[in-house]
DNA sequence: TATGAATGAGTCTTCATTCAT
DNA sequence: AATGAATGAAGACTCATTCAT
């Protein structure tokens, strides 16, 4: 809606932002209420539609805001490193170390992914973020290191690794997230057997 | 509500659970309303609340119903197999089939993975499920089939495989269930390279 | 909304119609809310959304079911009778006395004449019964009885007297209507001079 | 608010209240938030709170104004003429022309008489030029030029016939005012008969 | 003078649920 | 078993107005 903030604006964009993140993280999205974010924050409710257009523009805003932190810290674990299985690799980790340090996010994610209205909003990160991993995945084809098999899904099936295990050994046990790391690598890249 | 219902009961009852089903899957659990059900069934709004204490009870029907049926499913498929890697690879097809004959419920178990009130109730659901898988993996690994690495995490693993393909490939791309299958087994199995 | 009302619901119905029509002419729409009206019935809220969608088509509806009483009086009052200076001169009358029949929608014509959602319901009445003047002026004018100018011009003028005349004479005055439909027609027929 | 203007000031005021008076005609006054008006104008909300107290006083600044540049153009048209009926005919050739080079206040005038607030202020100017138009039939019923009827009516059937063919003709179908203002005198001043 | 930010009462509307018949 | 009607709390959002700077 705004274009130009004052300093004094955007920090208050970016307060409502993480206010109403946590508690969309704590009690969901639809239970909470625009008042119990600009509640939370202390200030009237104007203040809210000052700053965004509606509820769903703000949840919009922190997905593709989270995307793009999420984006930025895979490319920057990948930046230089050539051999594609070893992007993969510290692709995987960079995902997993990301959620960790932004749990709330995971939540609100999930919650966005079983909605209508934000599904096409992720489909569309996904799709940004499973086309990095295709790349990798083909190169690894031509390399030999990785065996020929639809790129697609592949990448598909690592990114389904991830997300569960995000979920349930991140979100949900707590362990650390080299150990998650580590088994979701050997998982995806040398399967179960043995 | 009721206990015993007459058989003209127990189908209306199917009917409104079905009707539900449609709907949610269509819009969405809470863009549907209660008269939309009522109204696609073609009945007053008194007959929901003769069957159903409320719509989260229905859904939670729904939810449970979902996973009795896919659990038979499952389990009919391992029958009588003793290799725990086969059982392990027949379970991803029978699941892969059973969401691909139950496209619907997809949508609704996602919504409810999204949502603070139906979370745990799918979150016994996978219990049990995993009880299954992991069971399977010990076996493997005991056999000296799989890896020794911690079951429960490479049990989420599949999980996520599966969740993930069904998602894209099934419910997405509308693959045939076999093809699928046959990739969610090979990375699982084998994963990334060679 | 409804079709098929029982008849407490026809009744209710009519209830908040009527309700409505008070306090829209008494107060304005705009300061008149739906709160008021419900209260005003004595029922709750949701009352008012089972029997009309919108705050907005309540007030089309006031509009389209009056001007249908208006026309209906109209033509009872001209039934039968041929010569139309004779008509124009008894639909001047039946109009009058409609009017001061039901005040309170003068106030509410004359609010939605005024508002671009509701001007386009109005214009469509007026055209109608601007029809029917049309007419009785074309006739008079073959059988020589009516000065051959613009008839629809003439009819807009024959509409602009009784509208002024309605509002400043009955409304406002409290003259009885005999008096001010004499004098409208007195004027309509022969003009200021002599 | 203020009294003494800079002559900054007072363009500044000009250009809020056009901007205003085009808004409010394009759009009505309600569904035209200040937030628009500043907007248009290019200036901080704080800007319109300067000029005028609020939103209401700046529609009622609108016409009051509107009314001067009315009352002042009919003047100059029967300045120096004493036929009253060529006065008759000539404010209403004044009048008509200034609406059609005044189009978007008629809009502005119609919603403000269908509201509550509004409508004494223009009932006041109404009174003042109807006085005009009374002293001017009385002179023509005393000179014998015109009927002996109630000169309060007959002034309101005028502003009746005007008002109508103002909206019509002008508004609506444009026509040339030369040609509407004839129309208009000649049914005033003859009525329909010959 | 002017601005961006803030206020908060007030509006319409939705909908799960209950009730009288 | 079933219906149409009723309830009313709750929610999102608007906007005239005010304030700090």
């Amino acid at each position: 809606m705004r274009q130009e903030l004052t300093a004094r604006g955007r920090e208050r964009r970016g307060q409502l932002l993480a206010c109403a993140a946590r508690l969309f993280a704590e009690q969901g999205y639809h239970p909470t209420s625009v008042a119990d974010i600009v509640a939370a924050v202390g200030v009237g409710k104007g203040v809210f539609y000052w700053y965004f257009a509606s509820k769903d523009e703000l949840l919009a805003e922190l997905l593709t805001a989270s995307n793009r932190s999420l984006r930025k810290c895979q490319q920057a674990a990948i930046a230089g490193v050539d051999d594609p299985v070893r992007r993969i690799e510290l692709g995987i980790g960079a995902t997993l170390g990301w959620f960790a340090a932004h749990r709330d996010y995971f939540a609100i994610i999930q919650f966005a992914a079983g909605d209508e209205k934000f599904a096409p909003v992720l489909a569309h990160n996904r799709e940004v973020s499973l086309a990095d991993t295709i790349r990798h995945i083909k190169e690894g084809i031509v390399d030999g290191r990785i065996a020929d098999r639809d790129p697609e899904m592949l990448a598909h099936a690592i990114h389904g690794v991830v997300a569960e295990c995000t979920q349930h050994a991140l979100i949900g046990a707590d362990m650390p997230v080299d150990e998650v790391s580590e088994l979701c690598v050997s998982f995806c890249l040398d399967g179960l057997r043995r």
